[in-house]
DNA sequence: CCCAACATGTAATCTGTTACATGATTGC
DNA sequence: GCAATCATGTAACAGATTACATGTTGGG
């Protein structure tokens, strides 16, 4: 039916928070759950028709209106409900500053260090972010029932930037010294 | 040419430590680079003849021997060099851990709960398994060039567990309660 | 009136995984 | 002799991104 589980899972998620457009769901997919989630644009509208003719969700305002408001159904929610409980699905591992350091003696100490000093200050820069947000969100939507779990995420994101923080000033610390010592 | 340049990447890699065998090389990317990279089978043949045609790399032992040692050349180390020096592409993020927690209202507490206690127990097994690691490497690889930049590979293994530690458990103790208190 | 943002969709393409297919070597 | 491992490859498929294509609405 929809693309796959993974996009099924996010499109009925947000739509879990209130009814939106296609549009809106868009945007919430890139900005709210962005930094821990992405869905193509070409993704998401396949996925609400086929979630649409399943009966999971129901479209607002009919096929002629200019724009139409998605909402989710009771079975809609009875489906997330068993998506969310599905195994976690890991992505396969790509870290390209890992693979990077690790053939370290060819690319050379100096570049090696400039990864490095840039990988600590975009995490700097991240966990300042991060640390906005969750100040702008506690006061704004404190009170709301999915602030604590939305909590969970930003925790996660300001622990991660933390540790790649600290593990970017120890190596930058031991790669000290000249390429050809 | 290449697949991709991040394929190229890896393989030039793996060569530029010691020639090998395309199966060879398949389990040193799978058990060397596994905790940060991971290529599929069907990738690397392709990749591999795509290389030798561009002589990047030299088939040693003929096209009819049972099994051929590639091995890098001094193009394909140019090569490798100027990947290695391309800009990072990061991989859009795919946490399907976050995305089951953001919804945690749908999934409810001692489901969220239950993640949580799993994800902790997964970085801790795997914080020993780095710690090991970085101990036998160190004893048994550490003289070699190669290995200070190994090595940063595996601290950041080990920063990212702790901190996934860390914050598992600080979720764990704010998410105490009953899910319909 | 024009530009930016809102809004919806399709098609081509790329990238990567999985399944299939085959055969040699080596230790038990 | 047989099973496990070493070894090499191809083809079909799935998943996702990008580019294309089109039209509306509202503010300056």
């Amino acid at each position: 039916m929809a693309r796959s589980s993974q996009t099924e899972m996010a499109v009925l998620g947000g739509l879990s928070l209130e009814p939106m457009t296609a549009y809106a769901l868009r945007e919430v997919i890139r900005d709210v759950l962005g930094h821990f989630w992405s869905e193509s644009f070409g993704q998401i509208y396949p996925t609400l028709h086929a979630l649409e003719e399943a009966g999971h969700v129901r479209r607002e305002g009919g096929p002629r209106a200019r724009s139409s408001v998605y909402a989710i159904t009771a079975s809609g929610l009875a489906r997330l409900r068993d998506l969310l409980a599905e195994p976690i699905q890991e992505p396969q591992p790509r870290n390209g500053l890992l693979l990077r350091l690790f053939f370290g003696r060819v690319l050379g100490r100096d570049q090696c260090r400039a990864l490095l000093r840039d990988a600590r200050d975009r995490a700097r820069d991240q966990l300042g972010e991060y640390e906005g947000i969750l100040a702008h969100l506690t006061a704004t939507e404190g009170h709301l029932p999915d602030f604590p779990f939305m909590r969970l995420t930003l925790l996660a994101g300001i622990h991660q930037c933390r540790a790649s923080v600290a593990w970017a000033e120890e190596c930058l610390t031991e790669l000290a010294g000249d390429d050809n010592p």
